[in-house]
DNA sequence: CATTAATTCTATAGATTCATAGAATTCTGG
DNA sequence: CCAGAATTCTATGAATCTATAGAATTAATG
């Protein structure tokens, strides 16, 4: 049916991915229903059919969609050889921005994906789990070599550091007006005097 | 049709709450069939009216359920006169085992209420603007105090702490083993040393 | 026990939903 | 311009869901 190889289907599989994230992320998975995404898209409802299966698989092209760069960049910044205060900033500031640039995709990752069954989720859950193990590893490696208090929980502070960016990730879906810079400045600042050994 | 005065209809009542609130919790708001919270209380699909006008006015009862005790429970840590490190100590023991406490309705609240209509949610908003507004006049009054570094946002540091609370309540949520006052500690611990003025 | 009130049940109307099949249209390459 | 492929449309089946009405049952009270 889909020929991947045409550029004009590519385009609009894109657009008819957009047209879903948004929808879900407004009304919620169950709350959307298909007849609303097509309209976005300025098709009728039986001709979405032709990008998507089912309901059920546009939620998780969406949730992929929604954490591919965010998760990707994390690697980046792992294997930077900065100190631990740039790289966290870089970690706020990607976290935050992908929230900006795909706003949509993200807040249906964080809030629909546990509406996908076990084995779609499964594959979601590695990746999410992967971003967190990299930064996990990022406090471990700063607290071996001394930037960090020695008793710092690696585990806790980087489940914690994804809390406050998903938090304010929502915040930011719903007010354009913040900016995301400032914010990430002020999260690291935030976290680092907590983490950070006082100079005696 | 309903008399407040007894008891046994309150009893009941309050059951029909949590159930809708355990639905809800697990399903999602739209996601949530009144056959299936029927069913959760021992009823029949029909017989649910009894107790609620309607779908949505469960939500809306089943979300200030999950935040009443939650909100009150600051003005308490506001009143007494301790060092901020205790206060903020309490607030997060507060804020997590008030997701204990009423698991599913806490994260309704934060995750359903928004498909409510504007008139239901601005109440709903009230309550809850209230808490962080709250929550920003202690850290504002510690700075004043000296206890906390001059250039500390008030409104930033409130809303991160909220937003850590809520993540970590997510997370208890879905883990029973994870203990609510280690973690309360924990997460003092982490926005203290940051915003305690270092020690010179 | 009998009367009244409270609670639950059955049955159903009416609306909405997802998904499919096949026809109709539009696009593309020769 | 024509042939075949790609895209969209129409129409519809079957399931599900909320809410209501009135009957039936259970509990409470004198």
């Amino acid at each position: 049916m889909a020929d991947r190889k045409q550029p004009r289907y590519n385009q609009k599989k894109r657009a008819a991915l957009e047209a879903a994230a948004a929808v879900f992320a407004e009304h919620g998975y169950h709350g959307a229903s298909t007849t609303a995404i097509a309209e976005r898209l300025g098709i009728k409802q039986g001709s979405l059919y032709y990008y998507f299966k089912s309901k059920q698989q546009a939620l998780e092209e969406v949730c992929a969609y929604g954490i591919e760069d965010y998760v990707s960049r994390i690697d980046g910044i792992a294997a930077m050889a900065l100190p631990f205060a740039v790289r966290l900033l870089a970690v706020f500031q990607s976290h935050l921005s992908a929230f900006r640039e795909r706003r949509d995709a993200m807040k249906v990752y964080n809030d629909e994906r546990l509406y996908l069954p076990e084995s779609a989720r499964t594959e979601l859950h590695a990746r999410g789990s992967g971003y967190r193990k990299t930064l996990e590893a990022l406090f471990a490696r700063a607290v071996e070599k001394g930037e960090l208090r020695a008793d710092l929980d690696s585990h806790f502070a980087a489940l914690t550091v994804i809390g406050i960016g998903n938090a304010w990730g929502d915040l930011i879906v719903r007010d354009d007006t913040l900016d995301t810079t400032v914010l990430a400045q002020q999260c690291a600042d935030l976290i680092l005097r907590g983490v950070v050994q006082a100079v005696a």
